[in-house]
DNA sequence: TTCCTGACTT
DNA sequence: AAGTCTGGAA
């Protein structure tokens, strides 16, 4: 069992399933993911209720951006984002708009098509292929790279290394990286916050930022 | 005033 | 490497 998979099951055992991801539909997942850049949840909750009936392909590929940016305007970034929207949803087109078909293709292709449409770097694109394609990419973000650091791992800088530490290290598994994901995400959010909350933090036994303070 | 599950341009 | 995009909550 390595390293990694200790933590999985320290983190799952402190917050239980988290049983993500919070979307209704896998186009509103999709959605979130472009909004959720560099932007907290709630701002992104509130622009998701902004479109009522109108989360759909449909829709976005009509509307005007302007249109698309002020129902969006409270994640923040919004004219940059109505733009990310629709080049998403024109990506999702060429599978119908038709979640079960996007699926059946390979995860590498689907991987390379959606790393190139403008907007959609290696984070987002991996949070949709596990989350709404349900295939084996770990997600990495700013949250997994600060508890990594804390905890006292070596973490590159290159997004493709620190994937491939978990790739390499775990089963390629979705639910596993659906799971450890989310829970990085609530131990962030809960204790290793940029200014930690270490008080009952579950991994204080075995965090090297913590032990050093004692030190 | 800082920070938020980034990605792109210069 | 640094600058840009942005509102909202703490």
């Amino acid at each position: 069992m390595t390293d990694l998979a200790r933590l999985f099951d320290a983190l799952l055992k402190a917050y239980g399933p988290r049983n993500w991801w919070p979307a209704q539909t896998p186009f509103e997942m999709m959605v979130g993911a472009v909004l959720t850049q560099n932007t907290s949840w709630k701002n992104v909750e509130k622009a998701i209720a902004n479109f009522g009936d109108r989360l759909t392909p449909a829709f976005i590929a009509e509307a005007l951006p302007e249109e698309i940016a002020c129902i969006i305007r409270p994640s923040g970034y919004y004219n940059q984002k109505a733009i990310k929207l629709k080049a998403l949803t024109a990506w999702y087109q060429r599978y119908g708009c038709d979640i079960g078909k996007a699926r059946q293709a390979n995860g590498e292709q689907l991987r390379g098509e959606l790393l190139a449409v403008k907007g959609i770097g290696p984070e987002t694109a991996d949070a949709i292929l596990l989350y709404a394609l349900y295939k084996p990419f770990f997600v990495v973000d700013a949250y997994t790279r600060r508890i990594l650091h804390r905890l006292g791992y070596e973490v590159p800088q290159a997004y493709e290394s620190v994937r491939g530490m978990f790739e390499a290290n775990l089963p390629r598994d979705v639910y596993l990286y659906n799971e450890f994901h989310a829970l990085l995400v609530e131990h962030a959010k809960r204790h290793c916050q940029k200014q930690p909350a270490c008080g009952r933090c579950p991994l204080e036994a075995v965090c090297l930022e913590r032990n050093l303070k004692e030190w």
